[in-house]
DNA sequence: TTGAAAGCGCTAACAT
DNA sequence: ATGTTAGCGCTTTCAA
């Protein structure tokens, strides 16, 4: 059997109590002798904390949950790895929790973590939820007093922590550097316009038109869905229209885009430059280097956690939304226009 | 607060361990009408247990620890998302910890896992640590008395329950079809020789090629490190030799073998055939879908923690290996031979 | 059929 | 400076 308290205090002929004041560096009076002596008991026995019993006596289990829809995903496994590096540092722990993306599955999760008395919640909306159910998952939260910050995702919940990308400045740096190549008639393959990234990505484009005096055109703008095939999808739309680029607004439907313009007998970038964001995949097995939006995933998942433990440990403090920056990485995929 | 037992005997009127007994099914003779009715107070009330309180006394706390190196590699989070699929489904939850291939990191998970009692842990073995070294970390988790499945590496351990690829069978299969394509001189990009996992795909080569009548040509195999450029770097070596395919003992270095090839202007498969092992990119990003053999990484994970509950709840069984049969995936790599 | 009581390992108010 | 005591929420023996 493990050793517990009770076996260093028999040892050492103190009380259990004067044990966990010493081994917890207790603001008590323990003179050093005593504490010398309790120590090297607990060497020798080797004795290792209960983190069970202390997370059930105590208020803090020092452990996180993390919610999120496939970690398959690199995106949500870059972010997993962000969050659980920054536990590490501080001596916290992390229960993983993929939801498949469904609405139903993030209610029964948060639930299950709240019976596993988790102190804090690190919670990537499910993508099918909608605003009202979002709302629901934050209400339950809620009502359990569970502590929470939302990542990636902004489903337009107030009075919460938030971390993300600010995908204005993500929109606006691919649509720049587009104009900057001279490209002047640019077609955008968005995702979903409801989603608020995608409408801030848009917003930080018309941004970068109006500072170059472009005159945004609304017939340029494909609409997909995030998946590979909606971007092979939009080419034949694409090549209808008179442009000499393409903003994607992920990575997967910019290689969608590689994939029908190659089946075509077209090449990137000599017949159109495409840009991409998020930038998780590697970005060498492709035979054109992707130019890309990326998004600071790992940064991310770090800053979530950081900010979920201080709020756990200082309970008063405000609400703030994070916005991380983006970064253009220019590879081989955009050419200037000629 | 959360009500607890303690509640639903008062608003009962009954005893804790009443409650206790109806709550969780005992073979105690709680009559049909008092379960009701502790039932239905459990349900007005909100009841919900509290799992540290319950792992805290009794043996378990429903809990797997999953060690591996990097979630951020695909391989690993298709592991990390089968193995907690299958615990979802048996009501059990992940903890989850990276080392990023470090023994020491290693140890360390292992001694907080067991701080925070996990029940058991799905272990991969960093791939730094050297044999003396995982069976360090082995002989750490018997002394624990932590209950342990290994994934994906076979460190040579005895005497406990592992679960991985047949890469016997995957060496075979990837060699099998390219001599069916016509093809008699193979190269092969091996990983690091040592690695169990080479030897076996390696072994599986050969009897392919005992049965096609083939004599092995050592001179035809280039030991790679499982990584891109290691797969580039051995492009001029391929193509110093009379060959017309190569299997690569993972992806990413058919990849690296990819850009080397593109990069001297030569195309796959016409100038050259290549097969992969793994199969855990999205295949359809590169421009020639990649001829793989797939290793059936999801299922491995759902296998490990299956294998994993079965164990804890059932000490006495006998420790297995558990071989999965790996898949040749036919895309586009790989040619018949001219 | 039900309850009292002990205890899992720890913390903390209170006492000495 | 240290110990006594109570209790976190639950399970489980033992007794009634």
């Amino acid at each position: 059997m493990r050793p517990t308290m009770k076996d260093i205090a028999q040892k050492t002929g103190l009380s259990v109590t004067t044990v966990s004041l010493a081994l917890n560096n207790k603001p008590a009076n323990i003179p050093p002798r005593t504490r010398e002596l309790v120590l090297n008991a607990a060497r020798e026995l080797g004795y290792r904390p209960n983190k069970l019993a202390a997370g059930l006596r105590g208020k803090c289990t020092n452990t996180l949950g993390l919610i999120l829809p496939d970690i398959r995903n690199v995106f949500f496994s870059s972010l997993c790895k962000g969050a659980e590096d920054a536990c590490r540092e501080m001596g916290w722990n992390v229960i993983l929790c993929n939801t498949s993306d469904s609405h139903r599955r993030d209610m029964e999760y948060i639930q299950i973590l709240a019976d596993r008395s988790v102190d804090g919640i690190l919670y990537c909306i499910s993508s099918d939820s909608t605003l009202l159910q979002a709302q629901e998952s934050c209400k339950l939260l809620g009502s359990l007093s569970m502590p929470f910050v939302l990542l990636d995702r902004d489903a337009g919940i107030a009075g919460c922590d938030l971390v993300l990308t600010d995908h204005r400045q993500g929109g606006f740096l691919g649509a720049r550097h587009l104009l900057f190549l001279g490209h002047r008639h640019i077609a955008l393959v968005t995702g979903p316009s409801h989603l608020n990234g995608c409408k801030q990505r848009l917003d930080g484009v018309k941004r970068a038109y109006e500072d170059a005096g472009i005159v945004f055109d609304p017939a340029l703008v494909y609409e997909g869905n995030f998946r590979l095939e909606s971007g092979e999808a939009s080419v034949d739309f694409l090549l209808n229209k008179k442009i000499s680029a393409v903003f994607a607004f992920n990575d997967m439907m910019a290689y969608g885009i590689y994939k029908g313009l190659r089946r075509r007998g077209l090449r990137v970038p000599r017949d159109l430059s495409v840009i991409g964001y998020d930038d998780v995949f590697p970005s060498d097995i492709v035979g054109v280097p992707l130019t890309s939006v990326r998004q600071p995933v790992y940064e991310m998942g770090k800053a979530g956690a950081r900010r979920m433990i201080s709020r756990i440990q200082q309970p008063q403090i405000l609400c703030e939304t994070k916005l991380l920056s983006p970064v253009l990485v220019l590879r081989e995929s955009t050419a200037p226009f000629k």
